[in-house]
DNA sequence: TATTGTTATACTCTATAACTATA
DNA sequence: TATAGTTATAGAGTATAACAATA
């Protein structure tokens, strides 16, 4: 009988934990006056040179359509900018501007310290274990 | 320095791990005419005598605000119905009607095979070991 | 007064597909 | 023709807070 799968729990346990994640960092992330997605998309582009719509999207796991929008608003924030190189003229990089590399520089490591908060929790031998497990999830798909 | 946190790494093969089984699993909910949370909702009335919108919410881990978009559209589709007990009646019970019983039990199998064609990749030692680390992350919040 | 649930507001994200411009 | 990205459409979920009704 289809209750009695043995993945249903793995599935009931990966959606909580989640969640509970999500939840508690999306708390602190609107905090911050950002999205979880825009605060992904900030993330992805920090310390780097700016990527592609593309690159930025298949970083990010968000289709081009919603990451125009994402990007969008950003840019309304003046945190990123759309760079136009002339040698290909349909693909242009997302750069932090300086503001958006300042709040990266500000905001990243304090979410990193509230994360910590929860995270000290787990010795560095369970973190492994649970990465290890998480990777063998993911490779299923 | 923030990037050497042994969590970072840990953090997005979880948010990896979701998404990719978010995006295979809700590609296939959505060709059944549902979102993800209306989905969720219907699984969890599945089999119950119904609830209340108070611990449906804590099942599902979405704000009642929400809870109640999510129900109407349910209701909308005349899957479930909310039934007012005469003993309290400021809180009343979410139920599946018989349309909603049937859809659940015609979908929730198919779901749930179209999931095992993926999990069945793991035995069954793999899977207890990935939800006890699944378990373990969800204690810390 | 406390609790249950709805409503109002305003926005963000999402999927999907058609479209534009460049290559 | 193929690729990169935008736009259009339409809907769903979200947070937040004020609100009504019941207890």
């Amino acid at each position: 009988m289809a209750a009695r799968e043995p993945f249903l729990g793995l599935l009931r346990d990966l959606a909580r934990a989640y969640q509970a994640f999500e939840n508690y960092s999306g708390v602190h992330i609107r905090q911050m006056g950002l999205t979880s997605p825009q605060f992904d998309v900030l993330v992805t582009l920090g310390n780097t040179p700016g990527m592609t719509m593309n690159v930025l999207a298949k970083k990010t796991l968000v289709t081009k359509g919603t990451l125009t929008g994402i990007v969008d608003r950003l840019e309304q924030k003046g945190l990123v900018r759309r760079e136009v190189p002339p040698e290909n003229r349909r693909c242009f990089k997302i750069v932090l501007t300086e503001a958006g590399e300042k709040l990266f520089e500000d905001i990243f490591p304090v979410h990193i310290a509230y994360l910590k908060e929860r995270f000290q929790k787990l010795d560095p031998s369970e973190i492994a274990q649970i990465q290890t497990a998480l990777q063998r999830l993911h490779s299923v798909f």
